[in-house]
DNA sequence: CGCTTCTTTGACGAAATTCAAAGCGTGTGG
DNA sequence: CCACACGCTTTGAATTTCGTCAAAGAAGCG
């Protein structure tokens, strides 16, 4: 298998990773999961839980530049990002790469599947990755009977939406690098880390990719911001100065 | 009341638009919905049918200009075009519209509320448009006891991923505008409308607010494309001469 | 250590925005 | 009914900006 492809490879079952019993570290576990919310609320309890676990299959680790999925693979199941940082991506006719989004532990990818029944995108691994899988057939079947479930999954598939317009909104690279900027801090800070000071898992190409600059904008830009005093800036790894004015460049709608 | 805060305003219910009994007429009503393909299915039937029927509140008409929601109002319900061309938008800090997309009849608005319960654009009329509206928690009580109805809800959000993503993919004028063109022209046309010649039911600057360039842009792209024969271009009346070369220059992705 | 890939920097040119102005339709009010 | 005003659209010219090209430096990896 090419080094680039292990795609589900090295797959472990959640049975082995996580012996059965519904105690405190299986807590722990999945706190970080974007379904945490349906886990721990007190209406399901445990044997909701015991249900959901059936459904879960952690992969992993995957290593840089590994696949998760292809874009036109079959969907049968959505993923949740444990740990590590995935992109994910299409390549144009002409062989270019246009990077989606970058998605971080607790955040779920492959949704835009759901309608066409096959990926839409291809989902790379950036780091050091880790993945929950959920047939989406079962846990839409348990949703029926666990309301409060299904609801997360409507706010889940509804998030993307807006995730997906957030980068609609703006047009300068000054805008758009200071939108990427505020919205990965903003991130990082919902999952508990820095929100000033953190690593760039993802090449400035990817970032380029990402905002639809070329990369030499990216690396002015960057270096502008820190001209400016707006960030301090050491290869990837970045500190927000002052939030309040990058915060004015990208100039969120209010 | 402002003339362009109609809003909800002239309000008719199901019940005075359509007399209570399932028949024929009934069920070319909502022809043209999103949901059809659910209160078609032989799966659902009549009893469900008439259940999904309570939930529906018949909007309109409205006419140009109208605010169909506005940023930030609680989200209650979601809505569904049933005549006309709707734009949902942001307006920047600098006062500057964005428009997100355009929505033609059998297609949803406002689903990115879901997930923050408040909508997260404005909805305008273009033209005279009809609306019907469902309450999003009494549709999603009804998805939990039919299950085809959670599996179109689902598929439904999961498309407007897809489409908020279908901009991301170009850079040039050229390709925006293609892509653009090809992509207005096959949803009329999923809708039984002419694929080739239509009306552009925006102004100039909704497509460059739209596209993220200047109406002069704008402007001077559809005269290149009518001069390179791509296509005819009358005021706000399109036909496609071309469509190959269109959908090159689109460089759908693959 | 040498290769590859990523990143930065400078110079240049193509391209889109901006500025300015005129043409065109539509609706309003005299 | 006509004249006028307003907004939308088109066109031209000037300016700015970002992408392209070229090249050198830095970092990661076998």
């Amino acid at each position: 298998m090419h080094p680039r492809e292990a795609r589900f490879a090295r797959r472990q079952c959640a049975a082995t990773a996580c012996d059965g019993a519904v105690d405190d570290a299986r807590l722990n576990f999945c706190m970080a999961c974007a379904f945490s919310h349906v886990c721990l609320s007190q209406g399901i309890g445990v044997e909701a839980l015991a249900q959901l676990d059936e459904l879960i299959d952690h992969v992993g680790p995957l290593k840089a530049g590994d696949v998760i999925f292809r874009k036109g693979d079959s969907f049968k199941s959505i993923a949740a990002v444990r740990a590590g940082t995935v992109k994910t991506c299409v390549i144009d006719r002409e062989g270019r790469e246009h990077v989606l989004g970058f998605h971080l532990p607790g955040e779920v990818i492959g949704l835009s599947a759901i309608d066409e029944s096959h990926y839409r995108c291809t989902a790379v691994a950036l780091d050091t990755v880790m993945i929950c899988q959920f047939s989406f057939d079962r846990i839409s079947a348990l949703a029926t009977r666990v309301p409060d479930l299904q609801q997360q999954l409507f706010r889940l598939i509804s998030r993307e939406i807006g995730n997906a317009t957030l980068m609609m909104g703006d047009w300068s690279p000054d805008q758009r690098m200071a939108v990427f900027l505020m919205d990965f801090s903003r991130r990082l800070a919902m999952r508990g880390f820095s929100e000033k000071r953190f690593q760039l898992t993802m090449s400035r190409i990817d970032i380029a990719n990402y905002l639809r600059l070329a990369p030499e904008t990216v690396s002015r830009v960057l270096k502008r911001f820190q001209d400016d005093g707006l960030a301090r800036i050491d290869k990837r790894e970045i500190e927000l100065l002052d939030r309040r004015r990058i915060g004015a460049i990208a100039n969120v709608v209010p």
